[in-house]
Formats: structure tokens, sequence, C-alpha cells
DNA sequence: TCCCGTAGTTCTATTTTGTAGAACATTTCC
DNA sequence: GGAAATGTTCTACAAAATAGAACTACGGGA
């Protein structure tokens, strides 16, 4: 029961994908959010496990989209981020940011060791 | 046999340590580098796993440091990033910098939906 | 010499994440 | 009523994250 203290890798994705639709996103439209974004193919199950997860810690909220809608197909379930979810977020990045910190990768200044 | 696209969140974190070591990085200096820089705590154990991933993905290679140097201890074994390791580090901040980009999190700017 | 402390790495185990795709549900339109 | 369209849920499994005990190896003192 280790609880962790950052966003998985996909979890960062994920939540970015959902801040991105704000409040708007569901599960097929934040597949094709991030697919759009970053060329990266995912597939449903890998977008909704990990919203399913972001929800039981309490990162996002999902509420039941109108079920009649002017189109065919199944009510939509929308997914918004919480305030838990930002500062996860927002921690996540600080904690990469810092990380990279004064690296340069383009520069070849790479120190070999004998 | 899924081959994944992108490092996992911690593969990046280790890898910058590897970087930011600049060759001279090994288990426990890896350790105290992430835990001095982000203040996050790791376990020797995840230090090492991940090191091992890493090697077998390519990412990093290691070397053992000589056995008698000037300090009672076993040898070291010397960590430093490959090329195909530093791509790796790219696309992953890449990607997720695209995702990032044109989000403020700070302004209270959250559409809500009804 | 042998024990102790120090510095490091390996090993064992387990939980969490990431991943895919088939199955299932619900609505519209012929 | 059945097909097409749009969505979500379920099932299974691989990979990543995590902890900490065990083990290895050297130096220094008694």
């Amino acid at each position: 029961m280790t609880k962790r203290k950052f966003l998985g890798e996909f979890e960062q994705v994920v939540l970015l994908a959902v801040v991105r639709m704000a409040g708007k996103g569901y599960g097929l439209a934040i597949r094709r959010e991030i697919e759009e974004n970053t060329g990266r193919g995912v597939s449903i199950g890998a977008i909704y496990a990990t919203l399913e997860r972001l929800e039981g810690k309490g990162f996002v909220v999902s509420r039941a989209g109108k079920a009649t809608a002017q189109r065919g197909g199944r009510a939509r379930r929308h997914f918004s981020i919480s305030p838990d979810g930002r500062n996860a977020l927002v921690r996540s990045r600080d904690m990469l940011d810092s990380m990279w910190d004064g690296i340069d990768l383009e520069s070849d200044a790479e120190a070999e060791v004998a």
C-alpha cells in the first residue's frame, strides 16, 4: 500500500488531456486529444483504466453526460480535474523540471570517465 | 512484449540523475542526487532496479569502478547515458511539453460544464 | 588475524501502472 | 427490427515502481 508521491508517466499525459478539454473531455475525445497532440497511439482501454485510477485517487471527477444528445450512441462520461489533481500535476512537473535544470543534452558536453 | 515508446516516470528521473553526475554516478550517489534535487526519498532497491532496466534497454551503460579506491567498501559501478538514452529523454520531454503547451494551471480559468 | 564499520550492490517480493482489445450498452436511422 | 455509430466496461497480462533485507568487499584497529 505504498502511497505514491508522483503521477505515473501516462497518468500525467491523461490528466493533462483532461485539463486541455476543459471539462468537456470524455474517453474517446481524450484519446483523440492525446493522439493529435503527441502522435502517440493509445488504446481506449488504457485511457479508461488510467482515468479510473485517477478518479480513485481523487485527481479527476466524472459525471454522466446527457444520454440523449443530438447523435447516436451511448451517453458520455465527462471528466474534469480536481484541485488535488492540479497539485499533483504541478508537483510532478516541478520535480522533473528540477532534474532537468542545468542540463543541455544537445551540447555534446558529456564528461568521460576513465 | 509491448515495446514502450516513452520512459516511465521514475526512469526519467534516474536517467536525468545519471546525466547530472556526468559519468561519475553510481547507485548511492545517484540516489543522493535525486534526493537532494527533488526532496524525493527513494529506496536503493528502486534505483538499481531502474538502472538495470535502463541498461537492458540500452539507455545507460555501466562499468565497474576501480575496486581499491581510497576508501573502504565494495567497488562502485558507474553509469553513463547512451545516445539512445539521450534520445529517449528528449522524446519524453517533448511529448510532455506538447501536452503542457498552452496550459496555465495557476490562473483559475477552468471551464465548468453543466 | 579477525572483527567491525563503512560503502556498495544484489536479491526477493509485492503493489501500481501501462497496455490492448473484445465485449457490451445505447441511441439513431433506415 | 437491424445495422451503424458512439461510448464505456471488462478481462488479462506485461512492465515499472518500490522497499528493505541480504550479501559483498575493503580498510583499519585491537
